[in-house]
RNA sequence: GGGCGCAUAGCUCAGCUGGUUAGAGCGCUGCCUUCACACGGCAGAGGUCAGGGGUUCGAGUCCCUUUGCGCCCACCA
């Protein structure tokens, strides 16, 4: 126990608590106890490649606060952290930050080091490896930042139990999972069209696409038909396709062209003979109401190829260029030649050209006509997608099976989302989906797809019977592991083995967090003990990712939900950036408003956010946290000052009415800061408790000082002090979730051991303390001194004047509550002579008659 | 095109299952240097609850509708 310091203040708060905790394992998972008693959290791994922002603050902070209240209320908590380190934004991250470029042709160079000054425009080749160890050697420094980050802010997480996504135990379970979804049949490798980054180039998800409007333009051209007869003219807004283009297609209700469905018709410049279809999805009312199909500009094109099992004139090679050689089908002079013009360009440089061509020969129908439309690109990407035919590997997740896609709905249904109306969105997506899960990425740093496959005599590679590995040999990277019955020199040989060159997406690991935190088949005592867990908290964006993708995992993998509840934050709206970062100059990072403001009045910011709903960020908000931070100090010294000091709380001594009253509305308090919490509403919590807080440092603790200083005796000081104290304690652990390094500090001036693990209050028992109090006698008094100082404050007299008489006037019943505190008035009101006056039906009034000025 | 959310004081937001004169904080104005707190305190001004209709004894709260904003989804030639 410490002494209350003379002057308190919250400078140093954070440092010293922080460490306080670390060295006494205060938030340090007890792993003994069974899975009834522990609360489990699924804590969102940040991605440390990206930026510290007031986002990621913001929603960890409202987590922590229900941590924090379990633990209080008795739970083993259990809350670890992770770091979402593999995949493309660390490649990115590194790509720039060294000024380095993996090539993994190359081959591993021991004494590999990036360039002195980084030169972003012309990056330094190395190998895969070299690569990798450089993304090993940024995150550790990056989840440094974080961890401090988020141990100034106060997160209670056990810092013993963190992991990675790149980590070996991610890796071994990310691994271990997709070969029990290969065994079951849930996970499988296709060769198919897939959306294509041409940037990063690989292969990306529907899960991580986004639609952004573009500028395009409508160019018209006609194919001629075949047997002779009127051209027939489409618009497209990808000219440059045309080499690519395998039919026409128009809808099959559409009378204009049903005299060439059937027919061919051979297309301009290149002279290609392609057939005419129809297709339900064809639009008569778009452009000219006949569209050409070709491999691949949309996804529309895929469903007409597919659906009329059409034939793929691929002209796109994988860096986004037209490939050299022109398609087979290409057989005219003309036409090879009007292809070389296009060979080799980025698809933007071939649609100039084509154009350029189409115009000259008199092909190019009138202008193109601009237009904006939305177009695909990866979320993380800066050029459109293409569409490629690549080998892929997939985890089914119900986009093209009808009862899974049930299935899957089903657990939606039984998650209990907070708030509620979140779960629209994981409907839509899942009953949105139009296929399946592709999770393997053509990338480098990333968790290894754990297949190798044999090479034939004739050297070619047979990927449908793959070579897989045992579970007990995970994690492995098949790039430089050799398979069980081979020699390392065997690799790529005939007759040998060849790894799969692949990684899986961030996202095949980040859905098995629930798995990798509470040691999935690698401890599972732990496992028995934290699983399925509690709660997934997380923002609404990735709900179509993150969420679902979890619970797709533990659908397969264990037949019921990753966890029981999800409580999803809102978002952070940029309030004006025009008063912010740029007038001022300096950008906003937390670190530097953590250091302002301090973390209790950041978290008090956070924390008044509704679970779900967007809030603005609000400097003032913080401001307000801060300086009811510095009251709890000030009100905490103030009652720990009074009467003889504090030893034992005796319930029992609060006597007087208007202090069981205290206990009564302390005890209402209690009930409403427990059920917002136990409903995930922390900011509910807050609200109360600070309202709560204000009124008794205003009125209570203002109506009772002079008695609690022993006007009345020592008994109904004693009574005073007891109600006081008690309302302390309880308000110390009711603000400890939000207020941790403050609370702490005040609790430890009195009191013995964390108030993180102090007992969460209980509402029973102050309403046994309280007895039969009637409310009344705390309502009505307050009224009353809010009067007399109302009445001092019109008359511009300091709240120390005299005041002669009083005459308070109101109904009965309210009356006689009143007589209960009547000393209690008259002292903090400094009333010589107090009148109570009933009068029936009559709002309460006080007549005030102040003392004459003191002589100037 | 479909869906979700939001719209309450100048600003940021409460108002949970409909019930007496609609609340808080910030900002603003005034007063008070009170023996916990000037990194204060007390008090005041300020609102046709987005518009329209309906249910009800009674609607900020429920239903319908219009408008505006944000977000998600959709096959985007």
């Amino acid at each position: 126990m410490a002494e209350v310091p003379e002057k308190p203040t919250l400078d140093g708060l954070e440092a010293r608590w922080q460490e306080r905790w670390a060295s006494d394992g205060t938030y340090r998972f007890d792993r003994t106890h069974d899975r009834a008693a522990v609360f489990s959290i699924d804590t969102p791994p940040p991605t440390v490649s990206g930026s510290l922002h007031m986002g990621s603050v913001f929603g960890y902070v409202q987590t922590d606060c229900i941590a924090r209240f379990r633990r209080m209320r008795g739970d083993q908590v259990f809350y670890p952290m992770g770091w979402d380190d593999n995949g493309l934004p660390t490649e990115r991250r590194v790509e720039l930050y060294y000024g380095v470029r993996c090539d993994p042709s190359l081959p591993h160079d021991p004494a590999f080091e990036p360039p002195e000054t980084p030169d972003r425009k012309r990056p330094v080749p190395c190998s895969r490896p070299n690569f990798v160890e450089l993304c090993l050697r940024r995150t550790v420094e990056d989840e440094q930042v974080f961890e401090a980050l988020w141990r100034q802010v106060g997160l209670s997480v056990d810092w013993d139990l963190t992991y990675t996504t790149i980590g070996p135990k991610a890796q071994r379970a990310s691994q271990r999972a997709f070969l029990r979804n290969l065994a079951r049949g849930e996970a499988y490798a296709a060769e198919a069209p897939t959306l294509w980054d041409v940037t990063d180039q690989t292969a990306v998800a529907q899960a991580e696409l986004e639609d952004r409007e573009q500028p395009g333009a409508y160019h018209r051209y006609a194919f001629r038909p075949v047997g002779g007869g009127d051209p027939v003219a489409i618009e497209t807004t990808r000219p440059e396709l045309l080499p690519a283009c395998v039919a026409l297609v128009c809808h099959p209700d559409d009378e204009r062209y049903r005299a060439l469905v059937g027919t061919t018709v051979t297309s301009p410049l290149f002279g290609v003979e392609v057939p005419v279809h129809t297709h339900e999805l064809a639009q008569p009312d778009k452009g000219t109401g006949i569209a050409m199909i070709c491999t691949f500009g949309d996804l529309t094109d895929v469903i007409w190829w597919r659906e009329l099992d059409l034939p793929v004139r691929n002209i796109l090679e994988r860096n986004g260029r037209l490939r050299a050689e022109a398609p087979a089908e290409i057989t005219s002079d003309a036409g090879r030649a009007a292809y070389a013009e296009l060979a080799g360009k980025t698809t933007k440089q071939a649609q100039v050209r084509i154009v350029e061509l189409l115009s000259e020969a008199g092909e190019l129908q009138g202008e193109p006509r601009a237009i904006t439309h939305p177009v695909k690109f990866y979320e993380r990407g800066d050029r459109p997608l293409e569409i490629v035919t690549s080998r892929q590997w997939y985890i089914r997740n119900g986009g093209r099976d009808a009862d899974l896609r049930t299935a899957l709905l089903d657990r939606g249904e039984a998650l209990h989302w907070h708030p509620g109306f979140m779960k629209t969105r994981y409907d839509n997506w899942v009953g949105g989906l139009n296929g399946d899960w592709l999770i393997s990425r053509q990338r480098f740093f990333g968790v290894a797809i754990p297949l190798w496959y044999p090479v034939g005599a004739d050297g070619t590679v047979d990927h449908a019977a793959p070579i897989i590995s045992d579970e007990a040999s995970l994690p492995i990277d098949p790039s430089s592991d050799v398979p069980p019955g081979f020699r390392a020199d065997q690799r790529g040989e005939a007759g040998g083995f060849i790894g799969d060159p692949d990684i899986m997406d961030t996202w095949a690991t980040s859905s098995l967090t629930p798995q990798i935190a509470c040691g999935w088949e690698d401890d599972p005592d732990l496992f028995d003990r934290t699983f399925p867990m509690d709660l997934r908290p997380q923002g609404p964006e990735i709900i179509r990712t993150w969420l679902f993708s979890t619970v797709v995992r533990s659908h397969f993998e264990h037949g019921h939900l990753p966890w029981t509840d999800t409580s999803i934050n809102g978002w952070i709206l940029d309030p004006d950036r025009k008063k912010m970062s740029k007038s001022k100059g300096n950008v906003v990072t937390p670190v530097d408003l953590l250091e302002r403001h301090g973390s209790d009045a950041v978290r008090y910011w956070a924390a008044s956010a509704r679970p779900g709903t967007d809030t603005a960020f609000d400097e003032g908000q913080m401001k307000v946290g801060r300086r009811l931070a510095i009251k709890l100090l000030n009100a905490t010294k103030f009652v720990l000052g009074l009467g003889e000091g504090v030893t034992d709380i005796d319930p029992a001594a609060v006597t007087q009415p208007i202090d069981r009253a205290l206990l009564a509305r302390l005890a209402d308090l209690v009930e409403d800061a427990t059920d917002a919490f136990a409903g995930y509403d922390y900011a509910r919590a807050l609200e109360r408790t600070e309202a709560f807080f204000w009124t008794f440092c205003d009125d209570a603790v203002e109506l009772v000082k002079g008695r609690a200083y022993g006007s009345l005796g020592p008994e109904a000081a004693a009574s005073a002090a007891a109600a006081l104290q008690l309302s302390l304690s309880t308000l110390h652990r009711l603000f400890a979730p939000f207020l941790p390094f403050v609370a702490e500090e005040v609790w430890s001036w009195w009191q013995e051991g964390s108030v993180h693990r102090a007992p969460w209050p209980d509402a029973a028992a102050l309403r046994s303390a309280a007895g039969d109090a009637d409310p009344l006698v705390l309502e009505v008094a307050t009224a009353a001194l809010t009067e007399v100082r109302r009445a001092k404050t019109t008359a511009t007299r300091s709240l120390r004047t005299e005041v002669t008489s009083a005459e308070v006037r109101d109904r009965p019943d309210r009356i006689a509550a009143l007589r209960l505190a009547a000393d209690d008035l008259r002292e903090s009101g400094r009333i010589a002579s107090l009148d109570l006056v009933e009068v029936p039906d009559s709002a309460l009034e006080v007549v005030v008659e102040l003392a004459a000025p003191e002589p100037a």
